[in-house]
DNA sequence: TTGTAAGCGTTATCAC
DNA sequence: GTGATAACGCTTACAA
């Protein structure tokens, strides 16, 4: 025997009051008597009776859920991020989320259909700076705000780290070392943070009268990332320094560096970016630019609900500080330093 | 001005039928002559109109959404578990997630929240193996499946690793490099998975007639962790080798050696669970059990979608065989505590 | 095969 | 302050 679930009128009924006074009770968008209130809240209780969010919505047009759409479910700042919001949102909204894939068509395609359910809100982690599902978004006129890839010129809502900060936090504390050959490990300069974090390392070196550091794209593939990288190495000289500027490109420095037995900090120095325990949980622990994810989430959430509740004020563009956290895969670079051939390295090696 | 999504009605003028038979040619419940299902077709493109899945789903009862529940969004393997099912899914469904921060008493309520929802069906991974939220799900009438924690004694179909294999797995790989001192590192005994890795592993000690390994529970807090498993060291002489149950109890095992200056893999050898790229990104590469991941949600997908169109056969169980990753933090142990033998000096003698 | 009309469970409107 | 009543946009009897 199945027990369909109560509805709104078997609760009216058992209040003896009708549809209508129950639902403004609950809603609390309409004034209801104390008495009349009292008897609903009791027979909501007794038939643990909760509204149809469905049927609910579909009158009201306002859906209890947000959105989230990013490039990538298996990258751990993505999820981060996720995670971060969920934990704002309580009991009242519930998450839809969905992965572009890192591509534009699938982009506009996911878009499309999570906006179908007229989420209230919508945080969206485009896959590309000029986000041409952009358009899709405002015509249902759904409230976002656009996260971690941020040209700046978009109307809308944006929370970011200070990339350019990020970027001189990690240069800076490799030139103080005494570094001068660093390499930033960058994924692809298209997208605008990245460029971000690398105008603000190179500005710290023209600032000191240093040349720019090396910047190498490695792309978004794991494997030809790290080819790439050994391909840098081979062609140029190896840095004293690697700047990561995603997580991924740590763990592509990281690989590339267990290949050749390149020993941290003292044959180079690598400064990750984002922090994970597993960056800590090493003989050399990572010095590492750690986003403040939590802090994103929770602006994030505050941004996307103010929107929601009408807020129409022209785009705020939240910009949050990255913290440096020196452990001790940075240190000064060797003596010897300064451009070393690949065989220099062994003769290194012996000593290690 | 604020364009109206175009609605059924819409489209049935345009072509010049009638709202049921719009209906019928895009959810093709009934057959509709070609003629006029052209027709609607064409004005469905004109007008770019898809369904409200909210109006849809109020009246047919089915939503075309996937809701997915996990006890931490920020742990890797079961946000791997959700993109591996988001994979699968395709245009067709959307994904709710939700957390239930490990709390038995937040699962119910995010259960009720997503249940309403009317979700096609849910996947789960419960925070506890009794899984009291079961009643919950059952009264809805939602088809599930649970996974990775599995009792295996519930009414539904489930999807995990073979866990007492993967505990054979590790400790047989321990055993044959010569260890006989072996630390395995859990996170909590009163999850079944964890009991049956453990068992996994006693059974091996047990067939060789060696004394079974030590366990030691280590706890969701990370902190917590590393400092009890630094205790049971202090208290404890360390073993030869560590064999950890979780992504979690691995990274434990990492800090606590990092800490104490204990190299891998000479002075203890370490094998860890589950394989993420930074396990490979090392000096030292981890030797690890890997579980099989996409394969998961293709099956979770693969099982849920059958219930979803009505296969109502008894419960199925499937448990899919883990890897284990040879890699280079597993070794011989250390000549002091180890039995001589010709084989254990060859390899010892190589690695010189 | 196609159209008409009746809901699904809620909230908004508008009388009272 | 409260209660009928009419939508919301769709699917599904049932009639044609």
């Amino acid at each position: 025997m199945v027990e369909k679930s109560s509805s709104i009128n078997d609760v009216a009924k058992m209040a003896r009051v009708s549809p209508a006074t129950v639902s403004n009770v609950l809603t609390g968008r309409k004034p209801v008597s104390p008495k009349l209130a009292k008897r609903v809240e009791t027979a909501v209780k007794v038939l643990d009776y909760r509204a149809d969010p469905l049927a609910s919505m579909l009158r009201s047009g306002d859906a209890k859920i947000v959105a989230i759409l990013v490039p990538d479910l298996d990258n751990p700042f993505f999820t981060s991020i996720v995670s971060a919001v969920e934990q704002c949102l309580g009991n009242s909204y519930e998450v839809i989320v969905a992965s572009s894939h890192g591509d534009e068509f699938i982009e506009r395609s996911k878009l499309k259909a999570v906006l179908a359910w007229r989420p209230a809100g919508l945080i969206v982690i485009p896959c590309s700076d000029d986000f041409p599902g952009r358009a899709l978004v405002e015509a249902s006129r759904t409230p976002y705000v656009i996260a971690d890839r941020v040209t700046g010129n978009l109307g809308a809502d944006t929370v970011s780290v200070d990339n350019e900060e990020a970027g001189r936090l990690a240069a800076q504390h490799l030139i103080d070392l005494g570094h001068r050959h660093i390499l930033v490990a960058a994924t692809s300069l298209r997208l605008a943070n990245i460029r971000q974090r690398c105008r603000g390392a190179s500005e710290v070196f023209r600032a000191k009268g240093l040349p720019k550091p090396a910047i190498v794209e490695l792309g978004f593939d794991v494997e030809l990332a790290s080819q790439k990288l050994a391909e840098w190495f081979d062609r140029y000289s190896p840095p004293t320094a690697i700047q990561a500027l995603t997580n991924a490109t740590t763990l592509t420095a990281l690989t590339t560096m267990a290949e050749r037995g390149l020993r941290l900090p003292h044959e180079i120095s690598l400064i990750g970016f984002d922090d994970y325990a597993w960056m800590r949980a090493r003989a050399t622990p990572l010095t590492a630019i750690a986003q403040p994810v939590r802090e994103m989430g929770r602006i994030l959430w505050e941004r996307l609900s103010a929107r929601i509740k009408g807020d129409d004020a022209p785009a705020k563009h939240v910009l949050l500080p990255c913290e440096i956290k020196i452990r001790e895969s940075t240190a000064s670079p060797p003596e010897s330093s300064r451009p070393r051939s690949p065989r220099a390295n062994a003769a290194q090696a012996l000593r290690g």
